[in-house]
RNA sequence: GGCGCCGUAGCCAAGUGGUAAGGCGGAGGUCUGCAAAACCUCUAUUCGUCGGUUCGAUUCCGACCGGCGCCUCCA
């Protein structure tokens, strides 16, 4: 089977098809550097992330734009609120997000094209929408995209099918429009736009790009730019941007190019707390440096997340988490027991090359997970399977070749998923300490002194240090 | 009000019109000086409830109950 993906324009799951393969053009929707990213908007990235390593290890070639929001409603507050300008604000917050993405050991997209940096390709695709008439200036000097002259409006959120809610919302601008559903292309500048440096000079006036226009104008800029084309293959985000964020992008690009704007999008499920969406507004949110500072290493979340189904709710629990931290380390120790082996090239009977095709086999079967639209928990239930499976070759004795040929399958495989524990840094003081201590254990354990030498370990375990007795040595870790 | 999603063991969570993956936890065992790790066995006659379709439904349809999301900034 080839890789099949559930397409939120169809709701249905289809296989994947590029427009140029192998080359494939994937868009993610980024975070708004008006504050740190919490760990909701990475489950999304994360999803993402298995998405592109899973493309790339598939044989395509994949180009990855992330935009960054650097001027929306909420920047402008922002640093309207610490009197800042809006690089100002931003930049502190951009640097946070690349190093959230590294702890998180999320693969960097190729480029990270910036709202403010695109100023002149937003009001190129603006001027455009206004002399193709599907675009007009309102009686507020905004510019507003009218949905009845784009036919195919609703089609991402099935919005053909709904109703406004009665008296939702009234927004200020409401009167300039001449539908409501009408949305804004170019804000018109107010005194806060201006106090922050979020204006812009633009043939139809002076102004801000609405929210939805950087997607766009960036996407579009980017890969019309370097292959000349004004379809994306990918499109993803969350469920929340599907309306109104990517309704509007479709009506805004397709109104302009005339071309479908993506052909397959994504949308990945909320990441939960008791039940609700984490977010800013509810104030029950965890940023990734929460995370390192709870001593959450990347292998436990990128666990966490991977467990459930993209698509599907995921409830974030202490006792999730916990669940998954020992998930990953028991990854983690099988990788280093493969290696130690591995090192001592043992002679032991091949078995029929046993490792080498439970090997073969996990491969297969994680690679026809992903290809059924990214189920990485299944694909995580048959490495657990393979882990128990090689473990119990192992004690049996299983050697030769099949160790080297299981190393690098699974090396292989952990490179989609990037779950294992992460490596600690160890004090050169303390290593010192632990490599005397476990000397001195070692005399007392020849000499038959286990008192004196469980003495010893219960003294590494109140430093953090655990032990584990093997037939090549003692192991240590710091816990 | 419109549109959409979810409800599977103590917890987390896959999945299929043909009789329930995996992780965590728990019980017992093997190995070990003891631990730890690893391995073995066991841990859901049952998939929110009630109906319907079917030879057969957790899986399809309907109703209901419970939880949630979008329609307003939103990953």
């Amino acid at each position: 089977m080839s890789l099949h993906l559930f397409n939120t324009l169809t709701r249905q799951v289809e296989p994947f098809a590029p427009l140029e393969p192998p080359r494939v053009t994937m868009y993610t929707c980024g975070p708004t550097v008006w504050n740190f990213a919490h760990i909701g908007n990475f489950r999304t990235f994360l999803f993402e992330d298995l998405l592109r390593r899973h493309l790339e290890w598939s044989g395509y070639d994949v180009f990855h734009i992330m935009n960054l929001t650097d001027v929306d409603d909420r920047v402008i507050k922002a640093a309207a609120a610490a009197g800042k300008r809006l690089a100002e604000l931003t930049e502190p917050f951009v640097r946070a997000f690349f190093e959230d993405r590294d702890f998180l050991r999320i693969k960097p997209a190729h480029v990270y094209p910036r709202a403010t940096q695109y100023m002149t390709a937003m009001i190129t695709l603006v001027q455009r929408l206004l002399e193709r008439g599907v675009a007009y200036r309102g009686e507020d000097g905004s510019v507003y995209l009218a949905i009845a002259k784009f036919p195919g409006y609703g089609r991402l959120s099935q919005l053909d099918r709904r109703q406004l809610k009665v008296g939702a919302r009234v927004a200020s601008d409401e009167y300039a429009k001449d539908d409501p559903r009408d949305f804004a292309l170019w804000k018109k500048t107010d005194a806060v736009d201006e106090q922050v440096g979020a204006a812009w000079d633009a043939p139809f006036g002076r102004g801000r790009p609405g929210w939805h226009l950087e997607c766009s104008a960036m996407s579009l800029a980017e890969i019309g730019e370097r292959f000349g084309v004004q379809t994306l293959d990918l499109h993803c985000g969350a469920i929340d941007l599907i309306f109104p964020h990517h309704e509007n992008e479709i009506a805004q690009s397709e109104a302009a190019t005339g071309q479908p704007f993506a052909r397959t999008w994504l949308h990945g499920a909320f990441l939960n707390v008791k039940g609700t969406k984490m977010s800013k507004r509810y104030g029950n949110f965890l940023t990734a440096r929460d995370l390192q500072e709870q001593g959450v290493d990347a292998g436990t979340f990128r666990t966490l997340v991977y467990q459930t189904h993209y698509r599907q709710p995921l409830d974030y629990t202490d006792e999730a988490l916990d669940a998954a931290r020992k998930g990953s380390l028991r990854l983690g120790e099988f990788r280093e027991r493969l290696e130690n082996e591995d090192g001592r090239r043992r002679t032991g009977a091949d078995a029929g090359d046993r490792l080498g095709d439970l090997a073969r086999q996990l491969e297969a079967d994680v690679r026809a997970a992903l290809d059924d639209d990214l189920d990485s928990p299944n694909a995580l239930a048959r490495v657990f399977d393979f882990v128990r499976a090689a473990n119990g070759e192992l004690d049996r004795g299983a050697g030769g070749s099949g160790v080297a040929a299981a190393l690098a399958v699974f090396d292989r495989v952990m490179g989609l998923f990037a779950v294992l524990p992460g490596g600690r840094q160890v004090a050169p003081e303390l290593e010192r300490w632990v490599h005397e201590r476990l000397a001195a254990r070692d005399r007392a354990r020849k000499s038959k002194d286990f008192k004196e030498a469980d003495r010893i370990r219960d003294e590494l375990k109140a430093r953090g240090v655990e032990i584990e007795d093997t037939p090549a040595g003692t192991r240590w870790r710091v816990v």
